[in-house]
DNA sequence: TGCGGCACTTCACTTGGTAAAGTGGTTGGG
DNA sequence: CCCAACCACTTTACCAAGTGAAGTGCCGCA
């Protein structure tokens, strides 16, 4: 997927520009999740995606995929310092589209 | 590509993750520019892709698209104040890539 | 007059994401 | 005690997005 290896905005977006991937990361910025709870949070994914993405972003140290020693085991995923150095981009979006995206998928002009 | 209609992230995500969007932004940010000039500095890209995105870009009113009067007639691209309104985006992603992917593809610990 | 540039489009192919079902381990209920 | 359900995933088959190479129609220039 990468375009320029050297260039830092390249690099990010090949890895932030995957499906779900800022949403499972704002997701998990509520507080550490089990798989479980992010299948449902995130109405839509397929746990094949989830599993890719959550393997992905672990191997990336973004997030941490904690095993916890209990029986049955639990499995629990939280971000680290890095994920969270995404949040910024998060909240931009969330302004962008708030201030540019309200209501109607750009159709037509709202000029009047 | 949807996920949640409601949701500005979303959204926002709908239209900047597709593969080489934010870099044509980033190009346009430049100055306004002809087809075969983003051509040539998005190398790599292909005209389809090029062709999709600028025309999808245009639909969401991010870039403008100007036919010139002239012989023969030269088309040119440029960014509106929407398309402005996604910098912020790809300097954040800038700080994220030069911050936390130096060099290395996230291979092992760089602990010590 | 034919060669090259521009602004694309078409086609065949690969890759990424989806939906649905399945797996193996672990409780909890009748 | 055993069947059902839950959890954390995989597997499989499919569809959509992106790629690479080639092609199109228009033009100007030598």
């Amino acid at each position: 997927m990468a375009v320029d290896p050297e260039c830092p905005v390249c690099k990010t977006a090949d890895i932030v520009c995957a499906k779900w991937t800022l949403l499972v990361v704002r997701e998990l910025d509520e507080g550490r999740s089990r798989f479980c709870e992010l299948e449902r949070s995130l109405t839509g994914i397929s746990p094949r995606t989830l599993s890719l993405r959550l393997r992905e972003l672990e191997q990336e140290g973004i997030v941490e995929r904690q095993q916890l020693p209990e029986l049955p085991p639990r499995v629990e995923y939280a971000l680290t310092d890095k994920g969270r150095a995404l949040l910024p981009m998060i909240e931009d979006m969330r302004c962008f589209g708030e201030r540019w995206l309200e209501g109607e998928p750009a159709v037509s002009a709202t000029v009047a």
